[in-house]
Parts: structure tokens; sequence; C-alpha cells
DNA sequence: AAGGCTCGCAACCGCCTACGC
DNA sequence: TGCGTAGGCGGTTGCGAGCCT
């Protein structure tokens, strides 16, 4: 099937748009809603393709935008989430409230990725570009069960949307009278599909990451200290296309236990918190509850990844990757665990020190000083320069994240 | 001062998928 | 079931501003 045009695209405006074009496309939208696009810009009086006013509407004109400088939150997010997702801008958007898939995908592209690969890491894998560093020990597997982790939330992610349409489908009528009776903005990527006002979607990879590496044993009661992973159970909150977010979606904070049993702050996610005064700090009742729901099984193995992400069990499962990694669910890893000897590994600090590393390099310098860190191994801190002295930087970053790991706690951290 | 270069961002392009008929 | 349409999404482009030589 042939592509077909958005829009007769004959005698239609293209380019940077004028304020008189903005301000007729403000004004029809807000007193009609955007309805047909297509057919927008005949009734708005505009010559433009509905595309291109959609375009425009969703990453410009939206009232509930906020344009300027991104902040360090939201720069640790987009990492963190860049990490798991990949480029896949419209979900992590979801998670900046206010901020467009667009604006998010520009930043990524102008600041961030460079950040990364002038710190010899792969901004598509998140990985250093020389791998054979990561060979012997538990990194390497770290991070393959990080990916391991996106591809559980990419699929999660997938039933998510379809199930949103399907409840969309079921209240467009109710929407569609709304809409007519008073404005209401679209989401930032999705103004149909999509909450129009609300807290940020959770990410959930997150969320069950947090809990099964940094809950104190104390706080996990269907666990024992060796009982390995399982996500049956956790797909059930699939149900609804709001149903994951429940006991997590107001959070803006989440509260973990770190090395040594130390509370910390793991990921913060600047959204908004429309429903929570509190600022939706997750306390250990509901702690324990989400892990209740994460883990209520403790079978030993993955069940089956099907095409959907959810199997017949309701459950959502792989195949690959993890069959031959027992990780014990306790705060730590050990690289014993992981095939290695005595060091041990916080994963669920891992992509925290990550992303740390990267925004305490946020300047343009030279971003091997030290790994930028507040490690106390001062040693690491060599010139950087060409691409002959990746491998340094390499083992500097990692060895920063080790150090980090093992000297402090993540409330150490200038990012918190 | 002027031309060239780089960077950031708005906007466009084209593919994909869901949906209605 | 197949086709046409609409909208979403990610990649890419083009242009203006600022910087450099």
């Amino acid at each position: 099937m042939g592509r077909s045009p958005c829009c007769d695209k004959v005698g239609l405006k293209k380019g940077p748009w004028t304020p008189e074009e903005d301000q007729k496309l403000l004004a029809y939208i807000e007193e009609h809603g955007h309805g047909s696009w297509r057919a927008l810009p005949a009734k708005a009086g505009l010559q433009r393709c509905g595309k291109s006013c959609r375009l425009r509407w969703t990453n410009y004109l939206r009232p509930d935008i906020k344009r300027g400088k991104f902040t360090l939150q939201e720069e640790q997010t987009i990492i963190q989430l860049h990490a798991l997702l990949g480029n896949r801008w419209s979900a992590i958007a979801t998670h900046l409230p206010k901020r467009t898939d667009n604006e998010i995908k520009n930043y990524w592209n102008t600041h961030l990725k460079k950040r990364l690969v002038k710190m010899g890491i792969d901004p598509v894998t998140h990985k250093p570009k020389n791998d054979a560093l990561l060979s012997n020990d538990g990194q390497s597997k770290n991070a393959a069960n990080l990916s391991h982790m996106a591809q559980w939330e990419s699929a999660r992610l997938e039933a998510e949307a379809r199930l949103a349409r399907q409840s969309k489908l079921r209240s467009n009528s109710f929407q569609n009278s709304l809409s007519s009776q008073e404005f209401t903005a679209p989401s930032p990527s999705s103004p149909h599909s999509k909450p129009v006002v609300g807290p940020p979607r959770c990410l959930d990879v997150l969320k069950a990451w947090n809990s099964v590496w940094t809950k104190p044993m104390n706080e996990v009661s269907v666990a024992s200290a060796s009982a390995n992973i399982s996500v049956t159970g956790l797909a059930r909150d699939l149900e609804s296309p709001t149903s994951t977010l429940g006991y997590f979606e107001n959070a803006q904070h989440i509260s973990t236990s770190g090395i040594g049993g130390n509370s910390t702050v793991l990921y913060e996610f600047v959204g908004n918190s429309s429903g929570s005064s509190e600022g939706g700090i997750m306390n250990n009742e509901e702690s324990e509850e989400d892990w209740k729901r994460f883990g209520n099984s403790s079978t030993g193995h993955l069940p089956e990844y099907n095409k959907d992400g959810i199997n017949e069990n309701n459950s959502i499962s792989f195949t690959s990757g993890l069959q031959d990694l027992t990780l014990p669910m306790d705060n730590t890893w050990t690289t014993e665990s992981l095939g290695s000897n005595t060091e041990q590994i916080s994963p669920g600090i891992f992509v925290e020190t990550l992303t740390d590393l990267l925004l305490s390099n946020s300047g343009d310098g030279d971003l091997s000083e030290g790994g930028g860190t507040e490690s106390d191994n001062g040693g690491e801190g060599s010139g950087s320069g060409g691409a002959s002295e990746n491998c340094e930087d390499n083992k500097n970053y990692w060895n920063s994240i080790f150090n980090l790991v093992n000297n402090s706690s993540p409330s150490d951290s200038a990012m918190f």
C-alpha cells in the first residue's frame, strides 16, 4: 500500500511559522479543539498542511509546554531513560512533563549524546566503546541485564499503548463531548491517546529494578536471600492503561536503601505531582506493597517471552539473556554471582552512578579528569584527548563507578 | 569587517500502525 | 479481507545566530 499524502501540498506554505499563523492556529484550537488535523488548516484559514499544524501545536504552541534550559534532573532522567529505552523519544517524553519528544530528541542529539561520545561511551548502547574492558568483570553482565530490562519495558510499553488505545476507544464518545465544551491541552507527544493531564507515567522497569536490588532484606517478605527473580505477576498491572502507575505514578522520590542500608534517593522524577501534595515519596508500606505485586513468585526462571509481552498466564517473560544468570535478591550484586571475584556492585545505583558521571561532566571540558566524581581515587584523573586515550577513559569511567559504589552511598552524590 | 564555520532548534519527511469502511 | 486515511513517531534537513579566523 502506497503512502498517502498527508495533505494536498500544492499551494501550501512551508518553513517557519509566522506569529500571525501561530495566532490563527492557537485561536482556532482554543475555540474548537483541533479535531481533525487534516481539516483544521482550511477551517483556521491557514495555508499549511494538517501535519504541519499538528507539529506546530504539539511542539511549540501548546500552553503546557516548558521551554528553556533543561535542569540537571531532567538531564539525568533523559540519560537514564535513554539507557533503558533507546531512541524512543515519545516514551521518554511521557516521563518528562511539559517537554516534547522533539525537544528531548534535539537536546539529546546536541548535548547529551556528545557528552557520552566524549567519555568514550557509545551513546546507543551506553556502554564503553571498548567492550574488552568489561569482559572479565561484572559490568558487562550488569549492562546486559539493564538492556534486558529495557526489553521488558519495551514490551510493557507496547502492551500499555495497545490498552490505552482500547481504553481511548471506549471513552471516545465521552471525550468528544468534552472537547466540544471545554478546551484541554493534549499531552506532549500523543494528543489523542495519552492522558491530557496527569502525572507522568512511571517507568516500571526502574521500579522493578529498584525493588529488586535496593530493598533491604527485612522488607522483602516474599524472597529468600537466594531467591531468583521472577516477573510473574507484574504484568497483571497491565490490565488497564493506568494501573501500572497506581502506586508509583506520583513518586518524585523513590526511597531506597543503598549499600549498608543507608536510605537514599535513587531516581527522582521531575514530574507533575498533581496527584500528590507531598511530592509522592514512596514509603516503606508502598514499597512493600509494590514488592508484593512485583515478586509474588520465586520460580527461579523467567517465563517465556511472547510477541505481545504478556503470556497466557498474564505475565511478562523473556527467553534470552538471563537464562544462565542467577542473581541473588539482596542489596548487592557481587561479582562472584556475576562470574567474577570479590568486588561488590549495587545494581540499584548502577544507572544513577552512570548518569552522575555524565552530569558531573556536563561541562565541555576534559571529561576524564577524575571522572568527575567524588571518588577518592584521585589517581584516575589523567588528561584525555585523542581516540588513543579512550581506553583509559573507559577504565576511569568504570573505575569511578566502582569507586562510587564501594566508597560512598548514593546520597553522597552531588546530584542529590 | 567580512566570510566561513559550527551549533542548536524548528520543521519537514517518510515509515509505520491503527482504524474505519 | 483489503484498501484508504489519519495520526504517531523517529530520523533528517535547513536556517538563523553566534563564534572563529
